[in-house]
DNA sequence: CGTCATTTTGAAGACTGTCAACGCGCGTGG
DNA sequence: CCACGCGCGTTGACAGTCTTCAAAATGACG
């Protein structure tokens, strides 16, 4: 990974971050958007690792296109995937060392991979950038913890359920999009196997609530009842 | 709460901040235990609540005596504890406005409250302080990530050894400890049924894996035998 | 058109939840 | 001093959900 990325360094962008510099008429850039100034293209082909677990955490990355999973493996092989990240998310921010997580990619992919040492240096003496951090990991232990009441307290119907809306909410459409990632990948992100994950679907379609336009692609038809515990 | 904590104000410290300040000869201080500087005591009885969920997260808290559970409540009145806290612990910090979990003492105890403002104040022009805030949330993001994995893909008797362990090595003795929560307070942490909770204790004892000395008592008798799924 | 991965469906069984009763410890009050 | 009530914990029987194991269907791709 690393390796690669020095090999395809002459994409590296020069721009220094710079928040509030908008000499160019430019509308002013957040925190997330300036990222894009420090960091390398790097192309990741579908199920190809961009990091592991433990691994020194030496670059943060922001998905430009495809989806990107993280999970942790226990020794028996059962498998808990942490988050999926799309276009748009990052991934990968650690405030310690090492990562905790696995990443991979679902689909081929493009990351922005930007060195931390860049944003911690930052850190350094700008104090937004030092807010913006621990910002984003805030945001992070939040889905966690939202995740955490649905494993702990949720039967299959309602984790489904809550995956569903979740995705749909973070599509453009909000009503009709893709899955990238398959039913395993579903199933080890809420506690679940891969055929209970499909008996759901086939019961929300039965009862109308979704509509499944291939095994990838879904429509919900009825918000309010797949909120419902059964 | 608020009300009550300026009410004993005058027990107020009025040290400052000051990391690396130790004219007085004793050994170097670490970020937490200058908390201690900045804070009101705050004695709290059995069962009072600290802070609510959604509420302001004006203060963040330590805890100097007893014990403290987070938990989020859902409609339908099933609950979610998030974590136990024990002396020593910090508490309640968050990088939003507000708490997202609800905290309440579990036994009588006293916590130190902080003004989130002061700490955010120092983390402008300190960035030891902002780099320290981060780290904490990052370590409950941590812990919450492990919880994840123990509720989607761990038996009842996974979750409690689990449990039972991390207690150990929280306690002085390592072997044998209190747990100042109830069976309920346990169940809810690990996404199990109050009497599951108890009969798998039951089977621990039986199986000479633990010892129940009183049903708040306990010493690991075979940590290693805890660890095995069943 | 055949192959392989993925998804779906079916049947049986295990684990945990539910409902109910009982036991235990402790404080209060007779 | 003992009886009672109450909160908490334990145990039992049964039901339901989800998993497991197995096989068929679907779909992508050469």
């Amino acid at each position: 990974m690393l390796a690669y990325a020095q090999h395809v360094s002459e994409e590296r962008y020069t721009a220094r971050f710079a928040p509030a510099a908008k000499a160019d008429g430019q509308p002013e850039r957040g925190f997330e958007s300036s990222l894009e100034l420090m960091g390398i293209k790097l192309p990741v082909a579908r199920n190809e690792e961009i990091y592991g677990q433990d691994e020194p955490a030496d670059y943060v990355y922001k998905v430009l296109k495809g989806s990107v999973r993280t999970h942790k493996l226990l020794d028996d092989g059962r498998r808990q995937v942490g988050a999926f990240y799309l276009p748009g998310d990052i991934f990968g921010l650690e405030a310690g060392l090492n990562h905790r997580f696995s990443a991979e990619a679902i689909s081929d992919t493009v990351v922005l991979a930007i060195k931390r040492s860049t944003l911690t240096a930052l850190a350094q003496t700008d104090a937004v950038v030092a807010r913006e951090l621990w910002l984003m990991t805030a945001r992070e232990l939040d889905h966690v913890q939202d995740q955490m009441i649905l494993l702990g307290r949720s039967s299959a119907k309602e984790r489904v359920a809550s995956f569903l809306i979740e995705m749909a909410d973070r599509s453009k459409d909000r009503t009709e999009f893709d899955l990238p990632m398959s039913r395993q990948d579903i199933a080890d992100y809420l506690g679940l196997t891969i055929e209970t994950v499909s008996r759901t679907f086939s019961s929300m379609e039965r009862k109308a609530q979704i509509e499944l336009l291939t095994s990838r692609k879904v429509r919900l038809r009825n918000r309010a009842a797949l909120r419902c515990p059964h």
